[in-house]
DNA sequence: GCCAACTTACTGACTGCACGGTAAGTTCTC
DNA sequence: GAGAACTTACCGTGCAGTCAGTAAGTTGGC
């Protein structure tokens, strides 16, 4: 019954991942998750021995089946990377389960202590310096120097990525999350690729302007407060 | 006493972004609020009235300051809103924990019935809005058309601002928050105001590639996962 | 200026429930 | 018959919310 069992495991995950995307980790009950397979949550810990095993083997999981997805065993370098990442916004416009599910986790996983917070870490870590070594590739074909702001734009694509899933979770009908992606991801890439001088003058940190608008003026740290897009 | 009053309130409003911050909403008891004000968690329910109710007076507090905190009651328009936005990311990089309540709380917000949603929702919508506002006066003033790309590019510096605080708060050994966000914000005004042909070519949608990379392989249709960037 | 009537700001004790984990027993499979 | 795959029953804890009581104001009548 070996195989049936990995069959089982493998609905428990499927299940535990519906459960954690629409409800959190902290907030999503393991009675939910044993509910969707048939089982008391006394058998899921049976086979994953704790909450936070189960948490861990659910990130594993994905990972693996992405990485199983892929033709060869890696995701694409060189340019072929970001239309990759572009392709992949297209596709997650259609599986939202699953986009819910990594949005919430991973910013779950900032609060103290969290059990995921070593996988996101790395995880980001790995994409980055993936984007990374993309921007090198892609400059070296194009016989440009590689700029320092690759480490920048590397993060931003993700980031963008990231945050434009939940804005489109919050409300698919204002947020076309594959369009939207795709010409972030297109301004970014292009601004690496041959800057430009910024549109917004100086270097808009703001240490030497005259009027600050907001913000600076604030007295009593705490209570500033962020402005916005925070 | 009734002055009195309001600054209780007040700190109890901190304390409670500092819990909801670190902790996350769900996971974050009321016991714990209480104690930083020297209280029980019935005192702050007296108050309060609910945990819900608590964390909606949070969140508008916040707001208010923040208005409280700009010169005249509004973000900038035009190109200031852009550099209000730079400028405000390298102020985030100095208030760690103003950050994470935000990025913890607003992606929780999309999960199931959750407390928040409506008001993360309309915060969004709002953000946008002004940030398409702050693009047309832009394009009026250089005398150049409004193009279409204008509310991708508003919900990606919205997107791109909140992604790089998560992968900032996760590592910020590896994210300069402040150069970063105004790398990504750069490229994507520049791409609005002086399009250039994507540096993808084609449409990046991969509808007509003849040889997908990833994901199009993938068959059952739950197991597909989300390769990269989710 | 004082006292009674009332309100506000709590505390402490309790209730009830949700939930993770454990232990012991049962059934099914090899 | 041994072990895997469970179930049932139970424990302990964490936590939001209720409620009665108390002490410190606040207000109004005289």
């Amino acid at each position: 019954m070996r195989e049936e069992t990995l069959r089982r495991r493998e609905e428990i995950l499927k299940a535990a991942m519906a459960t954690f995307g629409s409800k959190g980790y902290h907030n999503g009950p393991l009675a939910e998750i044993a509910e969707q397979v048939d089982m008391t949550h006394a058998g899921i810990l049976h086979h994953f021995g704790s909450k936070d095993h189960l948490l861990l083997e659910v990130l594993r999981y994905r990972d693996e089946s992405d990485v199983a997805g892929l033709d060869g065993q890696h995701i694409p370098g060189g340019i072929d990377m970001f239309r990759h990442l572009v392709r992949t916004a297209f596709l997650n416009a259609q599986r939202a389960g699953i986009v819910q599910t990594y949005a919430v986790l991973s910013a779950e996983s900032v609060t103290d202590d969290h059990p995921a917070r070593a996988f996101f870490e790395g995880r980001y870590r790995t994409l980055r310096s993936e984007a990374v070594e993309a921007f090198e590739a892609l400059c070296a074909e194009r016989g440009v120097a590689v700029p320092a702001s690759v480490r920048h734009a590397s993060a931003s694509i993700l980031a963008v990525m990231d945050g434009l899933q939940v804005q489109w979770l919050l409300d698919p009908t204002q947020v076309d999350l594959g369009e939207a992606s795709q010409f972030a991801i297109e301004a970014i890439v292009a601004a690496v690729l041959d800057p430009r001088p910024s549109p917004l003058g100086a270097d808009g940190t703001g240490s030497v302007e005259q009027q600050p608008v907001a913000v600076d003026g604030v007295v009593p740290a705490e209570a500033a407060g962020q402005p916005v897009g925070a």
